[in-house]
DNA sequence: ACGCGCTTGTGAACGCATGCACGAAGTCGA
DNA sequence: TCGACTTCGTGCATGCGTTCACAAGCGCGT
């Protein structure tokens, strides 16, 4: 018999959190901020989960990734937890976030206060177009994208938000690459090719809406053929 | 060939898609848009996939679930493959959406000629601040939200969006539900409670951020312990 | 001090999704 | 007409994620 735990590929070790978990930490977080401000000082995993709108198994699990935090008997301390979850998301620092085509979607990101009540804040606005360039949005004013390199660079920021169209998404995501960025969260409907080691997730509306109509559609064939109530 | 195809509870039947497969094919389908305005009139599942950003086996198995409508040798008809997809998502029809919450993001998400161009429509804009009301945005004039059940039956829609805050959303919510909307996209930070056969999808900004500064942060610890390579 | 009830943390079973590998089936050229 | 080549459709194995169920652990009341 040779070495039990091996720590070979393929093992998961103490730092390594499932993708779906991840996923969902956002989620427990704001429920314990509801939670605290509620003026909760302990949860069990049973109150928790219905907040989150998991079930408690699941988010039992998805904790004791990040540790042991709990009491047993008891349940988790809310503030405690709060600490724990946000220092697993990163969240100890303020992250500078740089945003690329301040078009319509672009301004309400930019005027949206979530944001820095989460952990981010808005260090640079750019667009291409003279008419947007030099105009004031929330607290900054609107850059040209040459100045790109200079902001992320004195900023030190990492994540990047494309609101551009979906024609100029993948040259504005290799400019954001190429000064920095390894984080990017893209609105544009288009596929980004990047390096190893950069991150991107896309939000698509227009494919959630769809998704909606598959589920609308095959409602209404139901409604026809199979289950006249 | 016999019929062997028990309809067994549980045995997953033809018009039965996974839910994974779903939410990939809104993809699919631009991406078949994409290769038609560029000309392509058939397509491999190899050419389709690298274009939609997923493995070609897997895309092959997900349009298996819609039919047969591959030419072996070939390849997929793109024109084909389009209404074929289109008819699984509903997209057969023009959905009429109401929206409900005409701030920052539903002003954004209004003038958005995106929906138009994929099979949905706006035909309602709510909201209960008086200096809303009344307000022009895009094709729609902004009306108070006891009108919502007015417009939902007239327009016969069954599709709603929420960007309220999310303090309003469940009410909110509740009210899209009593006209008659049984699905539902929400931007608001709030986890909403409805009926059997009422179907959420919820789109949370913040979360996205945070799920990338989770991986920013393990990148940076990494940096700094494991490979300094 | 001690047992009782409550809740966590987790091993194990299960189910879904992904990736591989190949037979089936059709096209194209000779 | 036929054979070789191309690509689809899919059974199968693998891995990931979810759910179940329960022993371990903790607080509290007696
Ligand atoms: N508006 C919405 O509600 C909405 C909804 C879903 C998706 N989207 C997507 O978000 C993106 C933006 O949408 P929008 O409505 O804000 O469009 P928009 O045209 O209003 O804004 C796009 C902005 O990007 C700028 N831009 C163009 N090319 C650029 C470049 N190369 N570098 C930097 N900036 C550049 C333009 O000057 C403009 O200001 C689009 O891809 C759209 O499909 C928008
Ligand atoms: N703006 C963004 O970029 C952004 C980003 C992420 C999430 N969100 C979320 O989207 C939602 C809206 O954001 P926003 O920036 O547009 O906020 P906003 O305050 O600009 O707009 C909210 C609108 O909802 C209306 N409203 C309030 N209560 C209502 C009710 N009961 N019925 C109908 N309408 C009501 C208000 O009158 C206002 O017009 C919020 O939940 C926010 O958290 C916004």
């Amino acid at each position: 018999m040779r070495a039990a735990l091996s720590e070979r590929s393929g093992r998961r070790r103490r730092s390594d959190v499932p993708e779906a978990t991840v996923a969902r930490l956002p989620v427990y977080l704001r429920a314990l901020h509801v939670l605290a401000d509620g003026g909760s000082s302990t949860v069990s995993s049973e109150a928790l989960a219905a907040a989150a709108g998991v079930g408690s198994a699941k988010l039992r699990k998805d904790l004791s990734y990040l540790g042991s935090y709990g009491t047993r008997g008891v349940g988790y301390d809310v503030a405690e937890l709060v600490l724990h979850v946000s220092a697993a998301l990163g969240l100890g620092r303020r992250w500078p976030v740089v945003l690329v085509g301040v078009g319509n979607l672009g301004h309400a990101l930019a005027g949206y206060g979530g944001f820095d009540e989460r952990g981010f804040c808005v260090v640079g606005l750019f667009d291409v177009d003279p008419a947007r360039v030099g105009e004031r949005v929330g607290e900054q004013v609107v850059r040209h994208l040459d100045e790109l390199d200079d902001v992320v660079h004195s900023a030190r920021a990492s994540i990047g938000v494309i609101t551009t169209p979906a024609s100029a998404a993948q040259d504005v995501c290799d400019r954001l690459v190429a000064a920095g960025i390894t984080s990017v969260l893209n609105f544009a409907p288009a596929l980004l090719q990047v390096p190893a080691g950069v991150d991107v997730r896309k939000v698509d509306l227009s494919n959630e809406l769809q998704i909606l109509s598959f589920h609308e559609h095959r409602k209404a064939a139901r409604a026809l053929t199979g289950v006249p109530a």
